[in-house]
DNA sequence: AATCCCGGAGAACAGTTGTTAACTGCATGG
DNA sequence: CCATGCAGTTAACAACTGTTCTCCGGGATT
């Protein structure tokens, strides 16, 4: 099924990244509506003309980011919500995970927080329907909770919705605390989603 | 007390102004990182020198738009927050409070939601310090309801980040809906407020 | 082995950018 | 009424931008 590409397309794949990787290290200090073409070829070695043979503009990188930054996301949270244990348990290790996640990919998050209100409109549109895509599955996750008993289906995605903002919010968030603050920023975050929470158990009149 | 202010000094404030109503306007398919100095001169219909009487940089016309759009509404939300009548009455004043702001300053609402997490260092930090004097004011009127009985610093500090974020989200959000989408965006944003309340009533054990 | 395909290079284009210096006209304060 | 201050102008600067066209070299195909 997985043909072994050949060396063409292999060497054309890694400039691409090349591309995608410099343009992200490029954008975590300004915005992706002032990313110049040149900027970038310079930045990965390359000639300006090259970066036509990948993206027909700028905008269509940060599309291309878009689904590098989230796309690979989809699984791992919605297993994370699904997963096992007491309310206070799960929202730990959804925070737990966030943190770590920041840590790993903090140019990633930077990214999303910042084009999601944008200049562009065409990567605001791809990552809102990412972050749609999102919440919908996060949806089904907690529909499968024994608490969403008698929940129909709008107040659900209300609470998926406030879910996953909560979760941007806090990587973003944790973006900008120093190290010694991060600690602040996780207890903060994990109150505020235990408050969620108990609104979510008392919700049913 | 309010001096009538020389033919001089009053033509200055007013090209200044016309500087950030321009800079407003171009901002609202850009981001301010991109927004380049002739760009704006050659919309107030000045020369590009002019700017430098006003301004150091575009980045304190960022500044200065921050204190324009979020400097006046201090009392405003505090004001409705602290208002009398029952949770549910409060929260859909506040909305709609929202919803009315956003019709009557739609650019200045991108603005803020836009380069909060932006590609401007000066002004991520201006609207990071407005938005915690908002919350901290928000916290006091908190305060003030007998619901919040028995709480610590903390946690108020907390429910009125929460706030907060949620009024900042909704004017975002409204923002980006069409006209016949916006019933929908505040009936959201109405259950989700309402959700936030109910857990902070039960959030003392 | 001869051919095609295509990722990348090179050069040139017309515009644009931020910033400088030296100026002009006019409201202002003595 | 005159000298000063200052908002705004003009001109010029080197540097930069996105885009087009032409070319090259070597993997891929037959």
């Amino acid at each position: 099924m997985s043909h072994t590409l050949g060396v063409r397309q292999a060497q054309k794949q890694k400039t691409r990244q090349a591309f995608l990787d410099a343009a992200l290290a490029l954008l975590e200090e300004q915005s992706l509506s002032s990313l110049g073409l040149r900027e970038v070829t310079r930045a990965v070695g390359v000639a300006p003309t090259a970066f036509y043979r990948h993206f027909p503009s700028t905008a269509d990188l940060g599309v291309a980011l878009v689904e590098e930054a989230l796309g690979s996301l989809h699984t791992v949270i919605a297993g994370t919500v699904s997963a096992a244990g007491d309310g206070d348990e799960r929202i730990e290790r959804t925070v737990e995970l966030i943190a770590r996640h920041v840590r790993e990919y903090p140019a990633h998050i930077r990214f999303i927080a910042r084009e999601r209100n944008g200049g562009v409109q065409k990567v605001r549109a791809a990552i809102a329907e990412q972050l749609a895509r999102f919440t919908a599955e996060v949806k089904t996750a907690l529909a499968q909770h024994p608490e969403s008993a008698g929940w129909n289906d709008d107040d659900l995605l209300m609470l998926a919705g406030l879910y996953v903002d909560q979760m941007l919010m806090t990587a973003s968030n944790l973006l900008d605390a120093s190290p010694e603050e991060q600690d602040q920023v996780i207890r903060a975050a994990t109150r505020r989603m235990r408050l969620i929470s108990i609104g979510r158990r008392h919700w049913l009149r």
